[in-house]
DNA sequence: AGGCGGCGTAACAAATATGTCACCAAAGCG
DNA sequence: CGCTTTGGTGACATATTTGTTACGCCGCCT
């Protein structure tokens, strides 16, 4: 998958600059030079990162950094600071407002690059490499294709996204509100058992064999905490 | 939450002065200042983030961060680097390597606090929790998974938090009082004798051993005060 | 328009956890 | 010793949580 990323900046020859090497390193790149456009394009265009500039039209970064960590959709999102000033307190201030990290300028695109390639691997594994694999379970996120031991795995687009979400944090539990804010999205209103039936659809899906084979589950019930993907089956030991 | 960070650096000064100022921001710190050393104590204490500087005994910082990230129980650790050099290369190559910050020696407490922080907020979901461990009681709280000496332990949610109670306060005694406050909360009404039940069932799982073999009991009952968790097996102890 | 696939909800069934009891065992205590 | 107090246990009815199925809605494609 192409990691999507709005650049919001005003000096002209910087954003061209910068786009040209994020397009170069393989990033779509959706620009503005407006603080309140931006607002309205990390909305819309749902980028996976920000890299915003401290002194911009209309609202300034750190005003729009501070928004953006206030709205649900974009209270996660990614944010790079970019400020020509060196000085340590407003570098401080940036990162307090909830910027993820800062370049100061004047930098090199290759860091910038670098530095957002670290960001993103951290945040979004799924970007990276486009696939993802865990006890047998395959996905390509670039071909949006699911294997299980080799066969092919038929899914809804929900049901992609529920596993992906567990494939990037494989063995951790998952509440259904935190289930539901990832995939879901954190503005969306469903019920909570809504995520009980996807699970339902997932599984099904998923340990489906040859046949009418069934094949082990690999999505743990965790009692009143939520779901996980897991490998380790809980051992059917001797206990009388 | 308390977060704990792994410092691995060898400049003792540089070390007192940095685990001072993190630890008066609420850190816990766990300190080394060899390659090797660093690479199984981020195994065995679970930091939540690691400050690695470049240049350090044993493996050089670099190499420490490319095996963190080799190693799935520590591939997704937050890994800041610290480098005396100002060159971008070098910064690159960290960046590249799978670092998700550095700093730039010499560099002020406050920034690197605030640093961190800023890449704990961005984390913050992932870390809710982390390994307790006691005797041979492993908890993982974010998998929600129990072991004794290696072998899973199943339990039911009341004796899940029971058991984490336990764990985060070891051979403390809890009167049954403290411990509906604790586990099941200040506003719950229930008999007193509710606890000595779940005690009950929580000694049942946890000292079930292979076959029907019975494991020492790691819960200490101590008479007219409560409960502790405690490895000590003699009781020979005359409280008054 | 008609068909289709995916989605969210409701409803019911099944599984599991929980709080209390009643009764037994063990530990202080005079 | 015998009595009293405190903790251990197994059983059980109830409450809560989860699994599963059916159904209607909506957007999309032809």
């Amino acid at each position: 998958m192409r990691a999507k990323i709005l650049l919001v900046e005003d000096d002209a020859s910087l954003v061209e600059l910068v786009t040209y090497n994020l397009e170069k390193e393989g990033f779509d790149v959706v620009r503005t030079g407006d603080g309140e456009e931006a607002l309205t394009l990390a909305e819309e265009e749902k980028p996976d990162l920000v890299i915003l500039d401290w002194m911009i039209a209309n609202l300034s970064g750190i005003e729009v950094c501070r928004r953006l960590r206030r709205a649900p959709a974009t209270a996660n999102l990614p944010i790079v600071m970019l400020t020509a000033r060196g000085d340590e307190a407003d570098r401080i201030r940036g990162l307090e407002t909830g910027a993820d990290d800062y370049m100061t300028k004047p930098f090199s695109p290759r860091e910038l690059v670098a530095r957002i390639r670290a960001v993103l691997r951290r945040l979004r594994p799924a970007l990276q490499g486009g696939a993802l694999e865990f006890a047998g379970i395959a996905m390509d996120t670039t071909a949006h294709r699911v294997t299980r031991d080799g066969r092919t795995v038929q899914l809804g687009p929900t049901e992609f996204r529920l596993l992906r979400h567990f494939l990037e944090h494989p063995g951790r539990v998952f509440s259904r509100e935190q289930l539901l804010d990832a995939v879901w999205g954190r503005d969306v209103y469903v019920e909570q058992r809504t995520v009980d039936v996807h699970i339902r659809r997932l599984r099904k899906a998923v340990n489906a064999g040859p046949g009418s084979e069934e094949l082990p589950d690999l999505i743990r019930t965790v009692r009143s905490a939520g779901y996980s993907l897991d490998a380790a089956p809980v051992s059917a030991q001797a206990a009388a």
